[in-house]
Parts: C-alpha cells; sequence; structure tokens
DNA sequence: TTTGTTGCAAAACGTTTGCAGCCTC
DNA sequence: GAGGCTGCAAACGTTTTGCAACAAA
C-alpha cells in the first residue's frame, strides 16, 4: 500500500501508543522495532531474536514482549499456523492479503483477491468492534499435489 | 446443516477412511469419535481427554494421535486460536461459519455470511487444490468495548 | 527517586517421542 | 504371527515467569 514508509513514521505510532499506555520507551523496543521494519515476510520470535544479536543485544524475553506490545498496537499480527512456533507479520508496507496454506507439507502463499476483501470489510455486527482479521486457506499445494498423485 | 446426522453416519466415513490408509480400526479411536459426536463447540485435546475417561480410558497420546487422524480424513478442523493451545471443532453436523475473537478476553463467537461465503468459495487457483478455510475476525467484544470506555 | 523494564535462568505449558507390551488384521 | 497401536513417562521446543540489577521518567 504505502511504499514510501518511513521508519520514522511507523516509530511515530509505536511512540504515541507507549506514551498513551505509560509504557517505556526503551531502547530495546525500538531495535526491535527497526527490525522488523527492515524485513520482509513471516517470522517468528527466536529468528528475530537471533538475527538482531549484531546490532542491538537484547534477550528472547524482551523480544516476547516487546512483540506483545507491537500486536497490541495494531502494528503486527500473529499467525499461529507454523506448527508450534507462532509467526509474525508486519501490518505496516504490506497490502491487505491472505494465506494458502498447503496442509502437507506446511508451505505458505499469499494472494489477494479484492472480492473477498470487499465482502469481509463491509460486514459490521452489533456489539463486536472488528479491527482486523484473518483468511486462511487449507489445501495442497502444486508440489504436493502432484506428489500425491505418484503413489 | 445435517441435522440427522446419526454416529453411524460419521463412523462409517472414518471407517472408510482408515481402511483406505491402511490404519487399524480401534476401539479407541471410535471412543474418542463418539465423544466428539456427543458434545459441541470447540475443545482443545486435554479437556476431550479429561472428559472421556469416565467411559472409556484412553491415553493423552491417543488423544492426539486420533485427532490427527481425524484432521487428516476432514472430520475435524484445528483452531490455533487461544494462547498456546490448539482448538479442535467437528465438521460434521455443523453449518458454515466464522470465529469473531476478541482481543482482550479471549472469547469466541461465531457467525454465518453468505456474501463472505460466497466470495471464498468461488474463488480458485492455479496450483493451488483449496480444501477448506478458516477466516477469523479479530476485535473487541461488547463486554471488553465497554469496560474500555470506562476508563 | 520511583517503578517499569531488562537479562538471565528456571519453570511451565502443550505436544511429541521412545519403548515394551498388546491387539488388530 | 506380524506389525501397527497403546499407555506411560520422559523429552522436546516455545513461551512465560521470578528476581535482582538497571534506567526511563
Amino acid at each position: 500500500m504505502k511504499e514510501d514508509l518511513t521508519f520514522e513514521a511507523v516509530k511515530e505510532v509505536f511512540t504515541n501508543y507507549l506514551q498513551q499506555k505509560k509504557h517505556r520507551k526503551t531502547p530495546e523496543r525500538f531495535a526491535i522495532l527497526k527490525q522488523i521494519f527492515d524485513n520482509e515476510g513471516h517470522f517468528d520470535a527466536e529468528s528475530l531474536y537471533n538475527h538482531m544479536q549484531n546490532e542491538y543485544r537484547v534477550s528472547l524475553a524482551t523480544v516476547y514482549n516487546t512483540l506483545d506490545l507491537l500486536l497490541d498496537c495494531g502494528l503486527l499480527v500473529k499467525h499461529p499456523f507454523a506448527g508450534q512456533t507462532s509467526q509474525f507479520e508486519k501490518t505496516f508496507g504490506n497490502s491487505i492479503h491472505h494465506h494458502l496454506i498447503c496442509t502437507k507439507c506446511g508451505s505458505i502463499k499469499e494472494f489477494s483477491d479484492k472480492k473477498i476483501r470487499t465482502a469481509i470489510q463491509s460486514k459490521t455486527f452489533s456489539g463486536f468492534e472488528s479491527s482486523h482479521y484473518s483468511l486462511y486457506l487449507y489445501g495442497l499445494c502444486k508440489k504436493c499435489k502432484s506428489q500425491q498423485k505418484k503413489k
């Protein structure tokens, strides 16, 4: 969506959130946000932790703590699809998309569909204020489908 | 959908699956299926395990094993929404629905929407054979929304 | 100065695994 | 009778927690 998104803009969102919730603006939190900003795609807590050790050392506990804050302020979404590990994905700098998940090999692809998006977004509820959503389609990817046929 | 669904019908689906995959038809597996058949709503592995101990004693490992089989043959769907624990839901005897998840209290409601359903089901992919899908809407339920306003 | 946050290590939690014995086929 | 399945307990990997030291406000 926003192609020219700067780190400063994202940082401001986070800063405002921290201020409003009376949380402290620690260097660790911004270092983690920066790391997320600089990288693409899905990630889990541990890989984020590993990748940022060279730039700014934080503990894994702090990573989890900060991820929770980022989830709470809507800068991140959590996907529970990969086995035991939760995957995270930033909500900024991406266009809205859905996920195709292969039930055999676990591979994940993204897709977009305007009709689906419109149908979901136009839905309103009495007594529920929706903020975001996740759509997962399960099935067989090309590779696993052809492997199955060989049998 | 099918209001007059009998256990025998479901059992037959499972039996056929086991036969086709050359898995054994053990009493444990059918006892677990029966327990699922007799109860409504979402459940996790451990609560299923606890609830059935009076009727037929099985180990937790066997519960997990059997849940995997039931997932594989499509009689069950797995929802990863509640914290660390996976929730399961039977696909028989239910109508298709989606989930509203409160990000504050974790409560879950179901809803149906024909337009959304149609939009998703009419979507096809080259190189991906979709078998089922899950849609989760996140937000604030009525209770949590009013609590937030009080602040 | 106060108290939220950090790092560390230990604990907790759901789930998986190894293995000996059992039971379906 | 052979080999898949079971129960049990131990192991696993992710996430959470307790606590003392630290640093943002």
